[in-house]
DNA sequence: TACGATTATATCGTGTGCGATATAAATAGA
DNA sequence: TCTATTTATATCGCACACGATATAATCGTA
């Protein structure tokens, strides 16, 4: 039996590879708004939950304080965001969403429905990956 | 029916995030080595085929030379590969292992076998994960 | 209350990714 | 052969990611 590694053989490539795909995919829908894909997903995290503190996004989106600090500060530049210190514990910074940004909720409907469409195949089967994909995640964090 | 989008629902953001969560598995095991986990996918597809051309790695590992050029510089310096221009055509570069990179091959074993454990669940399972992200990472290079 | 430990965010340095552009070699035509 | 075009790699700029460290606020405890 050949034990020659493959790079096509690897999950974790598949994963890395699947997921520059889907950044490529989701710029140039994003970019006529100014958002980078994880800025895009501090929005989304922000729809679900406005007003959270940078460590509620950093638990949720699972990145650092010096990923999501800089990149906070450019969403509020842009305009789409505020934040300030939390008057009960001025160490921690809340942010909340601007009118322009919880506008562009309508918009990403849009883009939900195009990346839908281009990751093709059946819904459910789309799902069943999710989970799938997130069991594994579960299980990395765990270890 | 509750409509917000919500990031877990998003098969986007698993295999953004199971991405993040095998780079920190993999960073550890490649420290020692000095590699990171690019780097360490650039030596896989070296052992699977020595002397490849820069944009053979770039279509291989779906990267651009803008990545690749300074990332393999860095491999150069530390003497896992060389670099020289194709004399049959001197645009091109030609990539090659060191000894010192190929003997890497023998570590890589225990290090996928520790991946594979961390990632947890039936081999089988791994596996049909994997093709079912190469099938979608298909779908979205031909959207 | 004083002060060391803890917590939350910020800063710094390095290494990807990638759009845009530059440079050099090879090729195609007039 | 001369030149415009194409091709392969390199460079530049910006935005993540994250380890390491800094700073400021809060907490715990004597």
């Amino acid at each position: 039996m050949d034990r020659t590694l493959k790079i096509d053989d690897l999950l974790c490539f598949s994963l890395y590879s699947a997921n520059h795909a889907l950044t490529r995919l989701y710029r140039p829908l994003l970019a006529p708004l100014g958002l980078t894909y994880p800025q895009y997903l501090v929005l989304v995290a922000l729809w679900e939950q406005d007003e959270q503190k940078v460590s509620d996004l950093g638990k949720r989106l699972d990145l650092e304080t010096n990923t999501l600090t800089p990149l906070l500060k450019r969403m509020e530049s842009a305009g789409y965001l505020t934040r300030r210190r939390n008057p009960e514990d001025e160490r921690s910074l809340i942010v909340s969403l601007t009118d322009k940004g919880q506008a562009l909720q309508a918009e990403a409907q849009e883009i939900s429905t195009c990346v839908i469409e281009a990751m093709g195949g059946d819904l459910n089967e789309l799902i069943e990956l999710r989970d799938r994909v997130n069991a594994l995640r579960a299980r990395l964090d765990s270890a």
